[in-house]
DNA sequence: GTGGTTATGCGAAACGTTTCGTGAAAAATG
DNA sequence: CATTTTTCACGAAACGTTTCGCATAACCAC
């Protein structure tokens, strides 16, 4: 008798002792819990004992059972920058509406990271993986579903993305339409990434197609925001800068650069405009950092999800592409009535 | 046989599959997996099996045995603020670093969404909760074990929190030290919370210690925004703001502050100086988005976990407050060589 | 060679679920 | 009332681990 009472008091109630309460069956208890069809008395005794006894089931027993855990892992490199953070949030989102619970994984961009929470999801017997990965080569991978974000890894791995040439067409096509006559593209390092390129390819697509004068520069990874001041002071002649308009290929880039064209006595956007690319919004809902692409991140955030498990979708597309919005944040000349 | 070999392929294999493979007993598999002492033989034909079937142990079955699943949840209101999403990365990091997993949950500062987290995070058996909770009044709660950040919530709780009376106490003395005689302390709302009081109180007192004249507002929740902007208009007198100095109870709000100060034709730092506090970075790392009091947020997210895991602390301390730095972010006058 | 002592691999039991075959009771039929 | 059909609660088995009492083999001492 103190052995039972002992254990009634140490340790969380389980079915057992919900079944034993209500005087019915284990496996009675287990379709009530389920909400699957049973006799309205024993319902009704079987909640009653639950309540009394503030059982809550156990889902890692369940999960041991059913092999299916309800639990996604979600890799990013980190939550401090707000893409990321943003993501991150709308992943969650859509999760939690399916009842699935997220692990959330910061890999800092390290690939033996990336690689070890990789593994350790699939111990977590984790339901899926959605991925924001750069590493740079050949994760290994097993039978856990993974849904790639901005960047293709490896085939029958879908990737979703925003539609980074379309973005960057749409760059120019503004700074076009606002009045620029000779642009340039910013972006750093060369990244493992081809997204960036196609912002790129997209940008100067929309440069030939609406004749701006264009220029492409590719900043050192080591020492970007130095060089970029350079390669801005470079192209002022006489205190006025030789570029009316600058696409960057994040907001954060951009960030960066408008702080050194103010230091270098530069107006924007009077003298020069610029546009980012991401939606990055400063303290998640107040004003873009800057005029922008805008990420659909709430679609992609479905779509990630949607891929991932979805089971009846045979043939998961490789690239599912969204489209992108621009974005009125202040580093254009713009009438206010545009603003969003 | 076709049975068998159906079964190998479909599931992952588990211990049982390696122990046969291996030709030894189940116990000495589990043994191995957990580096318990075994004869070198055995554990080299184990090893040999495990590299074969390519086998990783199911952590479901291990938290369902030990009743242990090295899972922490993090609530949060959400990740697009940027001092949450610094909160989460940090214990996101600890916690790694222990070699545990985190779940995160975004409340949106919804009390049914908490309580619903709460609860989930109970029966996913999770370790322990941490969370950062606005939700009103009582929560329920479990054996689960539990720290709160920034709010005390009920006894037997322990709450970790940056020392908010220092901290204002720090702003008002960093005011008077860069020349300022006349502050003011905004803040939005009258929070659950009564940690804004204590950086209230704490400015408070620093002005009384140093003479300051000051002025408390707090601005109603509906329409904080606009109701600063009449407040500033209201203490602009021929052209001129009476407050020289003005301390916002975070940095969202020092920012929003700051924008509505220059529309206002104000200079920042010449006019009036700013003090924020949170220690917000844009884009994790880059500047401060103003002089701030800064949050030592490795070392709360350390101590969440220290007192959430360490089960040998008798008698949990209530209140852990740790203590702040000042950053110059330039909303004040401050030689560069002060910069950190 | 015998008896006693270590050392160590073995395998059953248990963790808390879900599922499914079984059988008894209730309902329907003639 | 007898027989067939339907209904539905029961409880054992299984999911993949860990643990622990046992038994076997190895070792040592005399």
């Amino acid at each position: 008798m103190k052995i039972e009472s002992v254990k009634k008091e140490s340790s969380a109630p389980t079915m057992k002792d919900v079944a034993r309460e209500a005087g019915v069956a284990l496996g009675t208890v287990s379709k009530v819990v389920n909400g699957l069809p049973v006799g309205d008395s024993y319902k009704i005794r079987v909640e009653d004992a639950i309540r009394k006894l503030n059982y809550q089931v156990n889902s890692y027993a369940q999960g041991l059972k059913a092999n299916k855990t309800y639990t996604v892992a979600l890799l990013i490199p980190n939550t401090t920058e707000p893409f990321f953070a943003a993501l991150a949030y709308h992943i969650n989102i859509v999760l939690m509406r399916q009842k699935y619970r997220m692990l959330l994984c910061c890999t800092d961009s390290d690939s033996a990271l990336e690689q070890e929470y990789i593994t350790m999801a699939q111990q977590n017997k984790v339901d899926g993986i959605i991925g924001i990965t750069y590493s740079p080569n050949l994760i290994i991978e097993e039978n856990t579903p993974f849904v790639a974000i901005d960047r293709s890894i490896g085939t029958g791995i879908p990737c979703v993305a925003s539609d980074n040439f379309g973005g960057g067409q749409l760059a120019a096509e503004k700074l076009a339409d606002l009045g620029c006559k000779n642009v340039a593209f910013l972006r750093i390092g060369s990244s493992l990434s081809n997204e960036p390129n196609k912002r790129k390819a997209g940008f100067e697509n929309g440069c030939l197609a609406r004749g701006l004068h264009y220029e492409m520069k590719i900043l050192d990874d080591n020492k970007p925001y130095e060089e970029f001041e350079t390669f801005l002071s470079e192209h002022i002649h006489g205190g006025s800068l030789s570029f009316d308009g600058i696409f960057c290929v994040t907001d954060r880039l951009a960030y960066s650069v408008i702080q050194t064209l103010r230091r270098l006595n530069q107006r924007v956007p009077e003298d020069v405009q610029i546009i980012g690319y991401d939606g990055v919004r400063l303290f998640g809902n107040i004003d873009y950092v800057c005029s922008t692409i805008v990420q659909p991140l709430p679609e992609m955030a479905e779509m990630c999800v949607e891929l991932l498990l979805r089971e009846n979708m045979k043939a998961k597309p490789p690239l599912v592409c969204l489209p992108v919005t621009y974005a009125y944040g202040g580093t254009t000349v713009e009438n206010t009535r545009e603003q969003q």
